[in-house]
DNA sequence: GCCAACGTTGGC
DNA sequence: GCCAACGTTGGC
């Protein structure tokens, strides 16, 4: 069964254009366990995400990517030089994971995080819950085919 | 196991 | 730059 999911990124940061010209990213250096959990256990290839740019304004949804890689060990995260270092994770014990994900389609008009709040059928995603700062989070069908319209795209046309 | 201090996220 | 929310750390 395919899932849904948001996923933030900063859009200085890493924006949804460069998932476009990469082809496809690991979504490395997320150090939360929920988040964590959900990569490792839940996500699956074929399961959809809106793409999130973070610290900007507005803050809003850009496009629709899909996991093609489901959890594996963050190595990033053994790597001294690297920020997202954790000198309790190693190769031979993890502490940390990530999956790849590869870009579907921009939407045709970015939705923004007021017009979600504005949006009754879209009220209960923890996006808009108050100090929700989960930078992976899970959204339901209708919220994703919702906001997939909102932008301007038919959800049935999604490959 | 409690909880105060501290760090981070991220909208505003 | 501010600050609310909340996760993590570490002393006890």
């Amino acid at each position: 069964m395919v899932n849904y999911w948001l996923m933030k990124s900063e859009l200085d940061v890493y924006p949804y254009s460069q998932l476009v010209e990469d082809g496809s990213t690991h979504w490395d250096g997320v150090r939360n366990y929920q988040a964590r959990n959900m990569m490792r256990d839940a996500m699956k290839v074929g399961d959809y995400v809106l793409f999130y740019h973070s610290n900007c304004k507005p803050p809003h949804i850009a496009g629709i990517a899909k996991v093609c890689k489901e959890g594996y060990p963050d190595f990033t995260s053994w790597d001294s030089k690297s920020n997202y270092f954790d000198e309790k994770s190693s190769p031979e014990k993890p502490r940390w994971f990530m999956v790849d994900i590869e870009p579907i389609k921009p939407l045709e008009e970015t939705v923004s995080l007021d017009s979600v709040r504005n949006e009754p059928s879209l009220s209960e995603m923890p996006l808009i819950r108050r100090g929700q700062r989960l930078s992976i989070q899970p959204v339901h069908q209708n919220e994703f085919e919702i906001i997939c319209t909102m932008g301007g795209l038919e959800p049935g046309e999604l490959e």
